[in-house]
DNA sequence: GAGACACAG
DNA sequence: TCTTCTGTGTCTC
């Protein structure tokens, strides 16, 4: 029998899930809606639609035809284009994070956050006062003790799995130190909830536990617009079960978070014994198969590819141990993407190619602008980039040839090729339409063919642009939250050094140069008393980078290198 | 760093 | 037909 795994249960985690989020940002634009089945359609499929579509027997990713012919009455509106969600999405963040001391929010997709608050139940736990327990008050605010909510914290708010028996008013007496900080986090996830709706018109399902993993699992147990506790007793011991172990073992084995498709397939086909791995097969199954444990499991899951360490991970999945932090969350994406799938014969020579590749590229150009520049305050300052990204990237979807029957199978793989991001696209004067012709007609275009290097004969499905490999900008200190010193540091070394060989050299060679200037988007001047030494910046006139002095020759022979 | 892949909503 | 339009993280080279 191999050792169960710890979990480490100090934390109190919340899990929130905004109830079918694209139709929601449709209702609370146009709130009559509301009453109306609703779907919100992606080419030729329903993404999502409303909880009146649903008693309609509509369902996510159904083909609208299928829609139309169960509900003829559904309202369809078109969700091709994402800004909408992606602006309410981070509105909602941004509110929900104004409520969280320490800032430990976190963001999966456009829809979930998972909160850290730890640090509010457990001040909360402490100003408890056991005389007054119905009518507690719980702060929001270490500063001022009159912000904050009532709360009767003799029960959980919302449903708890296991249900909990009826019970008289004392049930909370009885309750561990942990099933009373989860009691406080449950009626702190209602507070937000609420807040949510009245405040900004979402409705939200939850859940609380002490990890992201048990939050979000048991978050789902009750939907739409309700919340879930998973109470105590949490660890097995000879009188008692773990309402961990109980509550996932029921679980089908893909349902957990971080067992995906190809895991799942894995798993399954072991415990089924070389099945091509269909039937349902549970956490139970899986946790209780002979000889199972992380060394089986590591042999089962590992091999070419495969995240090492991916045993015990699963192991301590399988037993309910998530010990990942809810990480501060990021206010400036990693990388920024835009997208199209085409139909057949749509994208089969150079020139159509180009068209849309100018089109997604003018799309990417403007998203780049709303996320990545800073406009100041009432448009007082000059706008300036708060990160640089340095690398563009092409993918394609090609269709897969006919089979000799002349049927075609659909081919979900991606290739890619990337390239350095000139820096001409950081020229904020230049208008959107030539700035993509310029960059498609010199670089993408330059990427296409070496994808595809046929001269015809492919037909694509999905073109896919991109700007990765984010730079930030340093200085806004507000903005850019969670930045990485050593790694600061360890750029700003190979920056100096570039700096060093260029100084040294005879003639200026462009490689390292170009490669000195790409590295410079983050250096600023530099406000932190103990960060020595301040190197000290001015902005570039033609892309808005700050640039240390001693790279600014450099900068400027980039720029110039970029105009041919 | 480039490119593929797995996983997520 | 693993569908849409993204986004994050990790592996191998």
């Amino acid at each position: 029998m191999a050792a169960l795994p710890v979990r480490d249960d100090r934390r109190i985690v919340l899990h929130l899930d905004y109830d079918c989020f694209y139709a929601s940002v449709f209702e609370v634009e146009r709130p009559a809606l509301k009453s109306q089945p609703l779907a919100v359609q992606q080419k030729q499929i329903v993404v999502t639609c409303n909880y009146e579509a649903r008693r309609r027997g509509l369902h996510k990713l159904q083909l609208i035809k299928d829609a139309k012919r169960i509900c003829p009455e559904v309202v369809i509106v078109l969700g091709e284009d994402l800004t909408k969600f992606r602006d309410a999405s981070k509105d909602i963040y941004h509110f929900i994070r104004s409520f969280i001391w320490g800032g430990r929010v976190e963001r999966l997709g456009f829809d979930e956050l998972s909160l850290d608050v730890t640090e509010m139940v457990d001040y909360n736990m402490n100003l408890l006062n056991q005389s007054n327990i119905k009518s507690s008050f719980f702060h929001l605010d270490k500063s001022d003790p009159t912000v904050g909510f009532t709360y009767n914290a003799t029960g959980f708010h919302g449903f708890t799995n296991p249900p909990q028996e009826q019970e008289s008013s004392e049930s909370a007496n009885n309750l561990s130190t942990l099933g009373m900080r989860l009691l406080i986090g449950s009626h702190l996830l209602s507070h937000l909830r609420s807040k949510l709706e009245y405040e900004k018109g979402f409705t939200a399902t939850g859940g609380v536990s002490t990890s992201k993993l048990l939050a979000k699992l048991v978050g789902s147990v009750h939907k739409p617009n309700q919340q879930t506790t998973l109470i105590p007793p949490y660890e097995m011991d000879d009188n008692t079960e773990s309402n961990v172990i109980g509550f996932l073992d029921s679980h089908e084995i893909q349902k957990i978070p971080g067992i995906g498709s190809r895991l799942a397939q894995k798993l399954r086909a072991k415990v089924t014994g070389q099945d091509t791995g269909d039937g349902k097969v549970t956490v139970r199954d899986v946790r209780l198969h002979p000889n199972m444990g992380p060394p089986l499991l590591e042999k089962t899951l590992g091999g070419p590819g495969a995240a090492k360490g991916i045993g015990q991970r699963i192991w301590g999945v399988l037993h309910g141990v998530d010990n990942t932090e809810v990480m501060e969350g990021r206010d400036l994406p990693s990388q920024i993407s835009i997208e199209d799938t085409y139909g057949r014969g749509r994208l089969d020579n150079i020139e159509s190619v180009r068209r849309e590749l100018t089109v997604l590229t003018k799309s990417l150009l403007r998203r780049m602008r709303t996320d990545l520049v800073d406009r100041g305050e009432l448009n007082a300052e000059k706008p300036r980039w708060l990160a640089h990204p340095r690398t563009l990237r092409l993918s394609t979807r090609p269709r897969n040839p006919p089979e000799i029957d002349g049927t075609r199978t659909y081919n979900a793989n991606r290739t890619s090729r990337s390239a350095p991001l000139p820096s001409l696209v950081f020229n904020l004067d230049e208008n959107l339409d030539s700035l993509a012709e310029r960059l498609v007609q010199d670089h993408v275009m330059g990427m296409f063919r070496k994808l595809h290097t046929e001269r015809s004969g492919w037909d694509l499905g999905l073109l896919n642009i991109a700007v990765t490999n984010m730079v930030e900008s340093a200085g806004d200190q507000k903005q850019s939250s969670g930045r990485d010193i050593g790694k600061m540091f360890r750029q700003q070394e190979t920056v100096l050094r570039e700096w060093t060989v260029y100084e040294s050299d005879d003639p200026p060679k462009l490689t390292p140069d170009v490669k000195a200037v790409e590295q410079c988007g983050w250096q600023d001047e530099d406000e932190d008393e103990d960060e020595d030494p301040p190197l000290l910046s001015i902005e570039c006139s033609i892309c808005g980078a700050p640039i240390p002095h001693f790279a600014q020759q450099a900068h400027a022979l980039y720029h110039v290198s970029e105009e041919n």
